[in-house]
RNA sequence: GGAGAGAUGGCCGAGUGGUCGAAGGCGCACGCCUGGAAAGUGUGUGUACGCCACAAGCGUACCGAGGGUUCGAAUCCCUCUCUCUCCGCCA
């Protein structure tokens, strides 16, 4: 969430930069400055209550210590009443910081200055865009057609055993994916990550701490029995390592890397689109995660950027990167870039990853700070970005690598697979 | 699942009603010492909020969480959560 002194010292720009989001934030923001003012207000009225009740105590203490009781009688009669009041003005605080807190985790973070304004995907800003489109065959077909006829991934058999989006992966469908993820891994270790195997279901606070709660309840699956939530990316259990944590300058910056299985409800969001894998309740992804400095958290995001790009381009797959605008960003994020790969057969644009900078959003509902060389302490930065999304990758490669003879293996990926070709 | 023990600062660990934000040790930071380092030695070392200039300073809260008793609680009482040990089960 965003910090109140930021809000407090400039809630016109807050407004105003949130006009870009789409989101109205006048009155959410006047209740927060008034809200903030009367707490203020109470919290001092309640500390000099309490100081003063302390000062009675600790003078009843040396009174009963030399003997005066009689004295030390009429200190308690005023400490009752002290004690009333602060009792009222604690219950009056905790309500105020209620309200606020509810009104504060209602507002999106403030986009960085480069975000496009902008209502839908189509006002998103292609930044980049790279690599040949392929020349398919004259029967090619899209990957659902594919993955049927080299028997590699089965829907039906997910479908019998689960439910629709759970696919079974076999034989070398199970081995593209493993290699896949093995080469992800192994790109991101070169690249400085520290591998992560993190829980894949995570507890209240952590969902909250990431922003998955309380604004994407009901997309994610939630066992109730032990209150637990199957997290839709490792972003989440990899960012919450850090939550209430102060870190020192010299321990940062943190890059990780985790492979997961993320589970997605995906609700009311079916339809034509989202066919064959192009949309899974439960799917493979390799996540990269930073925690910066907020002088250096642009540099960072451009970096994994440029990393993600580089996975793709030894993949050999025509991409684009798109700056999101202002009403396709998320709700935590201040910039994020996107990358969509080129899906022959289907002939359109999948997404593949999402990099993102949230600044201090994050931060500051998990409470996650480092010390600088002063010695102060200051909300870290966290990016993260996908690293790569398996399912839509695996459709593209399946899609885009189709010949007369079969699918042909990326180069880069044949010591993974063991194999060169799905035939 | 059964039985027991416990939860104190970055870590270890003392503290069973007042002078405790909390002894001591370790760690860490800075200084001295040294050619340099180690050892030794001195000083410092939590977080949040409020007043205020996001300074100094002062105040308040925090010893797993919440509630209670009391003029006063890390310390007493209640509830909850979690951890550990043993047994059972088990990849």
């Amino acid at each position: 969430m965003l910090q109140i002194n930021t809000i407090r010292q400039a809630p016109d720009e807050v407004i105003n930069r949130l006009k870009i989001k789409n989101f109205d934030a006048s009155k959410l923001v006047n209740e927060i400055i008034m809200l903030d003012e009367s707490r203020r207000e109470i919290q001092t009225k309640l500390d000099d209550t309490l100081a003063e009740a302390n000062k009675i105590a600790k003078s009843v203490g040396q009174l009963y210590q030399s003997g005066k009781a009689d004295e030390a009688g009429k200190m308690k009669e005023m400490s009752a009443s002290l004690k009333e009041v602060s009792k009222d003005l604690s219950t009056e605080l905790e309500k105020i910081v209620t309200l606020m807190n509810d009104a504060l985790v209602l507002l999106p973070n403030l986009p960085h200055e480069s975000v496009p304004a902008g209502k839908a995907e189509t006002d998103n800003e292609i930044v980049a865009s790279e690599g040949e489109f392929p020349v398919l065959p004259a029967d090619a077909v899209p990957h659902w057609d594919l993955i049927k006829k080299y028997n590699i991934i089965d829907f039906e058999l997910g479908n019998k055993v689960t439910g629709a989006g759970f696919p079974f992966y076999r034989g070398k469908g199970a081995r593209l994916q493993r290699a896949l993820i093995n080469f992800f891994l192994d790109q991101a270790i070169a690249a400085g990550y520290e591998e992560y195997q993190p829980p894949l279901l995570v507890n209240e606070a952590s969902a909250y701490g990431t922003g998955q709660l309380p604004d994407k309840d009901g997309q994610m699956y939630f066992a109730p029995v032990d209150k637990l939530y199957l997290i839709p990316t490792a972003e989440v259990p990899i960012t919450n390592i850090y939550r209430d944590e102060i870190l020192k300058e010299s321990e940062m910056p943190v890059r990780n890397v985790a492979y997961s299985n993320c589970f997605r409800r995906e609700a009311g969001s079916w339809g034509a689109h989202v066919r064959g894998l192009n949309r899974l309740h439960q799917f493979d992804k390799i996540e990269i995660v930073q925690i910066r400095t907020p002088e250096e958290s642009y540099t960072a995001l451009e970096e994994m950027r440029e990393y993600v790009a580089s996975l793709l381009r030894k993949l050999n797959l025509p991409f684009r990167i798109l700056r999101l605008c202002g009403g396709d960003l998320s709700f935590t994020s201040a910039l994020t870039y996107d990358f969509e790969v080129f899906s022959s057969a289907q002939e359109r644009w999948l997404e593949v990853s999402s990099v993102s900078n949230f600044e201090s959003y994050q931060a500051n509902r998990m409470k996650l700070r480092y010390k600088n060389k002063e010695g102060k302490t200051n909300l870290a930065h966290t990016l993260n970005g996908s690293a790569l999304a398996l399912p839509r990758i695996v459709a593209a490669l399946l899609e885009n690598n189709q010949t007369p003879e079969g699918i042909k293996i990326p180069e880069i990926l044949i010591p993974y697979t063991g194999f060169d070709i799905i035939s």
